[in-house]
DNA sequence: CTCACTATGTGAAACATTTAACGACTTATG
DNA sequence: CATAAGTCGTTAAATGTTTCACATAGTGAG
């Protein structure tokens, strides 16, 4: 209920689903306790950034022992509301939004997809990943009062879905279409953008050299 | 050749291959200039932001006028090296690897994936958006000296492919599992995690409220 | 040619994030 | 019990990024 929170850092919120999975893994080996030295490791972040970021939520951990794994976890698990589950409509059944579908999200997630619209007629009746897929012309009718939409359309489409969305009530919108969408200001959009990503990557490989490769025995 | 550019900002990186879509898409509209507003509206940028971003790479804009669409991108295809093709492996051809290769990459891109691998013997010598699949037995033997990998395989199967990819040769991954891998420093990964970034939005929506929703007329 | 506009490029400030370093406390060991 | 080793939480410094605000210079109309 209260949103004092509202002061940890956007980098360390991005950080907290990946710190709550790898707990979970932990937890379901048996682990007791954990080192941020050990977390580190694993996810591949700064054993201060990970202190850093804990202590954002108070003391958690005990000096000279480290975090206790169960309430580490179960702390979590109510910072990143696990109890109560978000349900998520998914737009464009296509490669990309299957492969969502068959994405696992219940396990360790907070997160459902509900239900998935597409144009497509030969698609619509079907379930994919447990999910049914509607025709989106039935999007307004359908929708229900969902809040979070994952938009895997071709890009063409995108900004007219958006809006469709948005008038339906949709107020967070994870955009996979190359097209930068526009919207209200009270609504959020996360662009991920697989194009880019690759072009960003190669970027780096070119311009950014890491150190030289070491001659492995 | 010059490595000399070395100094430009990792954030101002990321937005470069966005900027050349955006200044392609006006060229194929026949415009002519921009000024950096208009390309702020475009791409969600901050005007302020892309002037900064644009001077790292000199003064290639005219005051009182902006920029000249075809300099501007013809710039920007050396910077981004548009010219030479980069070559991508593709491992994994489950939705999401399909998905990656039926992306039309070439277009605007200098990037195509040039052969893909799955675990599936299905799957092998299908060809899927134009791309061959081999089996990944055949890892070492087919992948030449491709240097950009692509990961979409299911987790389990990260860490171990990671570690053959790079034995092969390979210098970047796109690691699209949830697997938080381990590779030699020279060896450059990026992460793009499906749940976390729902869960992340999630979070947000719920955490960081954005201004209250106007009604609209 | 003049003058009102326009829009860049950038110094400086603001903001955000990461990392180093270490005091303080816990645990483990003999 | 004393002491060595381990690890947190945090202060402070370093680093990275965005944004403001404006001098400057080119544009374009009359």
């Amino acid at each position: 209920m209260d949103v004092e929170q509202t002061k940890i850092p956007q980098a360390t919120a991005k950080r907290l689903p990946l710190y709550y999975r790898f707990l979970n893994n932990l937890h379901s080996q048996g682990k007791l306790r954990v080192s941020s030295k050990e977390l580190s490791e694993a996810v591949k972040v700064d054993s201060a950034t990970i202190r850093r970021d804990f202590s954002y939520f108070g003391a958690l951990g005990k000096k000279g022992y480290g975090y206790n794994v169960e309430y580490l976890l179960s702390f979590f698990r109510k910072t990143l509301d696990q109890d109560e589950t978000t349900e998520v409509a998914l737009i464009g059944v296509g490669n990309l939004g299957t492969a969502f579908l068959n994405y696992n999200f219940t396990k360790n997630n907070n997160t459902r997809i509900q239900i998935a619209f597409d144009a497509d007629h030969s698609r619509v009746g079907t379930e994919v990943g447990g999910v049914k897929v509607e025709h989106v012309d039935d999007l307004e009718d359908k929708i229900g009062r969902v809040s979070v939409a994952i938009l895997t359309v071709p890009s063409a489409a995108a900004q007219g879905m958006a809006e469709r969305l948005v008038e339906a009530g949709v107020t967070a919108i994870l955009n996979f279409t190359p097209a930068r969408i526009t919207v209200p200001s009270h609504v959020r959009v996360h662009h991920i953008d697989l194009a880019i990503e690759l072009q960003a990557l190669v970027y780096f490989l070119k311009h950014y050299p890491l150190e030289e490769a070491v001659e492995e025995e």
